[in-house]
DNA sequence: TGTACATCAGTGAACGCGCGTTCACTGATGTAC
DNA sequence: TGTACATCAGTGAACGCGCGTTCACTGATGTAC
């Protein structure tokens, strides 16, 4: 990150995002403002139109970058536990979360800020691809399930997407009196587990 | 509820309370402010006062009765299903749905609102009486199960409680570019299903 | 039943604040010749 | 390499706004005698 360099800054709309992240992380989305983020780089608030439609606009960017990202770690994970679609998905599972936790910034503005995300095209596309992923890696699971008791794959990916994200929002962060009893990690492993043990694609005694 | 009588407005704390709930349920936990509840129930924002320390005070009274209510649905559910364990938690899972269906303000002052639960002292003890339910619940089932390979009944609850949030968040409002592939309902009634035949409670062929 | 008075529950004007946004401007940078 | 000029990326002052909150006040209500 180079030094301030007098009148031009070199990457003022980076600079923005970034500050916008580390402030919806402190702060929480609402704690974000316009002119705070350009005090934080250093900059008149009016600068920030050079760059940026407004404020909601400049948030629309940092979700975008992080649906950016959460797409390319969820394919990575499926990647890695290919040829098994077992564990690609369970990878999966597991990427989820890490990415809540490595990326707090970016995951508030995606699923907290309450930014309507089909308001900006870009950020439905992309949002939508990050989302294939563990339609995909449910379908693969769901080929080794008896035809005849196989419920559809996007419902799969429905309850493992829903149960990630409430052990993010409950657990992970100190939500609603959560003194949380369990590690978040281990509590999404073992539901996981024991889910995909419901649907029979799991030795009940391993 | 009375027309307004001139001076005095009769019951202003409870109808301060039901127009933050109604301004919480059309516009965000973000949308809702001090001087609009007031201008809503026909009052001076000076009036409020005479009833809240504050904006936040008078969200933390949404949010108890929230956790009040809440508590009753569950307790009501969970007796309903009764004496059978696996009734009473499936019943408890379904109680949870419903209640964030049919008070949306409540819930949203209670999870979304970023209040502090811990900051009022009243507000943890209300919440804690609810969660104390579902953790009954799971108990109660937890007993079902073969000593040595049971998991710690905190566990269940933790599971099914991430899972249920994670489907109102993600499939009950319309979230993140979330065209919801199935209805809320029938996806959590469905993944408990499964979790549950995954803990050996249900018969896989059922 | 009537009156005096204390208490309660509002008013309305004012405040300071920080926000998002606009505008005409100017300093810095890049480019053509 | 040097100069003129267009373009770019900032400044800084100003705005209107609605917010949360305070204050001295006043109208309405309840109660004691």
């Amino acid at each position: 990150m180079p030094k301030k360099r007098g009148y031009h800054h070199g990457n003022l709309r980076q600079a923005l995002v970034d500050a916008a992240l580390q402030l919806i992380e402190a702060k929480g989305p609402t704690g974000f403002t316009l002119s705070e983020a350009a005090k934080q780089v250093g900059v008149t608030p009016a600068a920030v139109y050079r760059h940026f439609a407004g404020r909601e606009d400049l948030i629309a960017e940092a979700a975008r970058q992080g649906y950016e990202i959460f797409g390319d770690v969820m394919q990575y994970a499926y990647d890695t536990g290919q040829p098994s679609a077992l564990a690609a998905f369970e990878a999966t599972g597991r990427a989820y979360l890490a990415f809540a936790r490595k990326y707090p910034g970016h995951y508030i503005a995606m699923f907290e800020s309450g930014i309507s995300i089909n308001r900006h095209p870009d950020l439905a596309a992309v949002a939508h691809r990050a989302r294939g992923v563990l339609d995909r890696a449910a379908a693969d699971l769901a080929q080794h399930i008896p035809a005849d008791k196989r419920p559809p794959a996007s419902m799969f990916s429905a309850h493992i997407w829903a149960l990630s994200h409430g052990v993010v929002e409950l657990f992970l962060r100190n939500s609603p009196g959560t003194s949380s009893p369990f590690p978040a990690d281990e509590l999404l492993e073992s539901g996981i587990g024991i889910y995909l043990r419901g649907l029979g694609l799991i030795d009940p005694d391993r």
